[in-house]
DNA sequence: ATTTAATTTCTGAAATTTTTGAATACTAAA
DNA sequence: TTTAGTATTCAAAAATTTCAGAAATTAAAT
């Protein structure tokens, strides 16, 4: 239940980058080492493994849960739930952009919205609505990529990210491709 | 250098969600209001429009300053400094998104690489280092990518933002694009 | 130099968030 | 049913973050 050094590193800092990802310290370390812990781990090892209290780990659990980051196993015979990573790496990380994505972005995308509908008074509204609809815009985009994104097969997906650098020249062709004869929009 | 009431709501909004972006309520709110206030404005005033005290106006400025969001403006005769917004939304959208990776994703990249050039003494570290490696490379390819966007030119980044759903499709043709004989890559 | 206008820094109080641990609830088997 | 092994909840304590306002600093104007 005790941690190498190296791996202790590693969770200590993700309970230290824990709040700029989005929980806090304690879920942090939890996700940091239940994704670097080969097997599922029970809440008192979790707690021991980490020193906190077995509430805490309790509510880490169901916070992870809500970001689909964790997903429980169980053991014929023994009725202790064990906690592991909901998938791979890059499915963890899509998780925790989607949910950051809601968070951080959506609110403010309704708002803009509310906001851009209604007449503007007067000249400083007028501004206002023009900066509003100029963030509402660029949001939108943002969530239509990331929607795209997450539409791609999963080699759709490593091509494109592998093309790296080659993206300049591919959008140069995007043209020709897009508007072969027949295919419209 | 009062707010009309649609315009308090969405300064209100960004200080609510200002935790979520990586800076605090009273900074929040002090970038909504110098995104949709047209002319710069004098932490005075900011501090009157906010409510809030003209200490913690100076403190949030410099913060504003150090992610790149803001800029002083001077009145010829006039020795106050005018704070305005220090570029277009996709600027400044762009140094949010920049100044997060600094702080959310570098850091552990960098730890991750220390570790993953050292040796795995047993199982659980083998097991742990297939993980950061993973990690790694992912974080690693957000990078890169980032880079790449900020390299691509207005034009072009247009041109991928409109691309959407067509991303698919150029996808599919990008081999014969990248392999027309004699360009190796 | 002195005064005045402005900005920055600092400290402790207030607000907020996190954590604990005891009490409570749940559940499967005896 | 009861019991024992679990998991969850929640009020209070601890830790952290934010903030106002005073004091210090800087810089321009006289």
């Amino acid at each position: 239940m005790s941690l190498s050094e190296k791996n202790l590193a590693f969770v200590m800092h993700c309970g230290e980058m824990g709040s700029r990802w989005g929980f806090n310290r304690t879920i942090g370390q939890m996700c940091g080492l239940l994704t670097i812990t080969k097997e599922p781990m029970t809440a008192n090892e979790i707690a021991d493994t980490l020193s906190i209290s077995r509430g805490n780990v309790s509510m880490g659990i169901k916070e992870l849960q809500s970001w689909r980051l964790i997903k429980v196993h169980h053991i014929p015979g023994d009725r202790k739930e064990y906690y592991g990573p909901a998938g791979s790496i890059w499915d963890m990380a899509n998780r925790v952009f989607e949910e950051r994505k809601k968070r951080e972005i959506d609110p403010t995308l309704s708002l803009l919205r509310d906001n851009i509908l209604e007449e503007a008074h007067n000249d400083d509204e007028r501004f206002a609505q023009q900066q509003m609809q100029e963030i509402h815009d660029l949001l939108e985009t943002v969530t239509k990529w990331s929607a795209e994104l997450q539409r791609l097969s999963p080699e759709q997906l490593q091509s494109l990210m592998k093309l790296g650098s080659g993206i300049g020249k591919v959008l140069d062709f995007k043209d020709k491709i897009l508007k072969k004869p027949g295919k419209s929009e």
